[in-house]
DNA sequence: TCTTCGCCATCACAATTTCCGAAGGCGTGA
DNA sequence: TCACGCCTTCGGAAATTGTGATGGCGAAGA
């Protein structure tokens, strides 16, 4: 049994007649009787009793009736509930963060989400770029912001913003920096960050356009910490422009020329078309003002 | 949308796997792949994660799945019920009387169909057999008894038993009663049934085979109204055998021989199986102690 | 790192089901 | 008696559904 034969038994009850409810179902009137004959040869009952005038519900048909209106309003619902569902995203996203917050607009980010995509579960990990490609590539993050320029083809990127950096020395060794020259720079205690983080990549090209090395000190892959050390005198080391306060007592910005590293937000390139990658990349863009990146169809070409 | 998509999206819910889910459904995996994918299309929403172990439910799956089992579940209430039904006979049948309910061993019947189809409305309708024959061709009566040979081949009838007849006289015409001959009986006054009352053709064969006709006194055609105006005195009359005690003091039976009459069950011949009437005829047939005629299927032969 | 395995999507074609138009039976009303 | 409306049945056409083979894609194991 199918749901057409219930459509049709209901249609035949309401309209008395075949022919009529052939009409009212855009089809022929052999097939409705089709429909009514197996319908009654599944059920083992006769639903109609068939006369000149037309077709009159037996007492048995008259009890399925309802019976068959419930069964097609059920259908109905679960279609009708699949409409109510199909442009609202219900779910969970998780996306790491490589930043503070403050810096990753997050507030308006969540607030945007919330809004739009009531039902959509949002949860943001902290954790660093070369903690997030990973974590996406192995589905445990389904976007991400990175910083610096990502290499890898699997994976789709937006650009959000220049990130300016900056050296960061304490103020306790504002005496022992005669020169902002790099290889002078090399030569002072150094707080890394860690090799997975794209500050990294920006003070190995620093060091290496002038064939030095600096003295390793200490690694903080969380820039809060590395803010602290250098704060504490630790060493030097590289942070984002505007994390130091202007007046803070304790380090300051060094006027050395460094090349900025894009802000970007990255997910899997296979998952751009699915509807919680696009959903999110609309909102991140807006909150960013930038554009988001085109629909990329499958078959486009 | 029909049943078999929700059927195999349930299916592909439980077992997790297109492939199993194929096996339960005794169909081909591309089979069910093609459900799950129009499935999608016609609701507009992605219902599960293609993932290289099996499918997995979306959020949206995962809250469609129940309405689907509800689907469903109507549905097979609908064929339930159906089944329940099948063997139970509901709505409601008419009998046509044709004579006092004593006679026909209606308490009888009654309780056989209250007791086997508790569900059917049983309407004893009085009448007489002229009157229950018209009523059952034009559909008024389902089935009726009826009294002496039915010519009718639109007419199915089943005999149910002899219906000894004899003239019943008033004890105050007893003086003038000389002889039983039937001339003789001719010039006394007669209480007549009415001509759609079998006895009344027992009447007009009997006097007819002596070239003689009764005084006309009165006509009626009811049978308990008959005795009582033979035991008036206003006439001789032909009632059953056995309606007038032995002991009655205002009328007594002549002996006279008469031709007894059948007495039958009828009902409409193209309704031979309907299963109300099949029902009917076998709790009649068996109250009376006489075999329920064999099934007539229509391609019999 | 490479291979093998399991799983799903797709394709061309076959099988089945469904549908349609025509014809026929049947009862009704003119 | 005829014409009409209604349902059933029938053969063939059309659409849908199902099948087996094939390929892509990750994951698990060597």
């Amino acid at each position: 049994m199918e749901l057409y034969h219930l459509r049709t038994f209901v249609a035949v009850a309401e309209e008395k007649h075949l022919t009529r409810a052939a009409e009212r179902l855009f089809t022929s009137q052999p097939a409705i009787s089709a429909h009514i004959k197996a319908l009654e040869e599944t059920l083992g009952v006769t639903l109609f009793d068939r006369t000149p005038k037309g077709m009159r519900l037996t007492a048995v048909g008259e009890e399925m009736l309802p019976r068959a209106r419930q069964a097609l309003a059920a259908a109905n619902t679960f279609v009708q509930h699949a409409k109510g569902l199909q442009d609202e995203l219900i779910g969970s996203v998780r996306i790491g963060l490589n930043s503070d917050a403050r810096f990753l607009r997050l507030a308006a980010l969540q607030a945007a989400l919330a809004d739009d995509y009531p039902r959509l579960e949002v949860a943001m990990l902290t954790g660093s770029t070369g903690t997030n490609l990973p974590a996406l590539r192995v589905g445990k993050l389904d976007a991400a912001f990175v910083s610096g320029e990502i290499d890898d083809p699997s994976m789709s990127v937006c650009f959000l913003a220049e990130e300016p950096l900056v050296i960061a020395a304490p103020t306790g060794l504002r005496e022992q920096i005669v020169s902002t020259e790099v290889e002078a720079l090399a030569a002072l205690p150094w707080v890394y960050t860690s090799p997975d983080c794209s500050h990294f990549r920006v003070m190995r090209v620093l060091f290496e356009a002038h064939c030095c090395e600096p003295t390793r000190i200490l690694i903080a892959n969380q820039e809060d910490a590395l803010v602290e050390m250098v704060r504490a005198g630790v060493g030097l080391g590289i942070i984002r422009r505007g994390v130091l306060a202007p007046d803070d007592p304790q380090a300051y910005e060094l006027p050395v020329a460094l090349p900025a590293v894009p802000l970007q937000f990255a997910y899997l390139r296979k998952r751009e078309n699915d509807p919680v990658i696009r959903a999110l990349m609309q909102e991140v863009c807006a909150v960013w003002g930038v554009d988001a990146p085109r629909e990329q169809v499958r078959d486009a070409g």
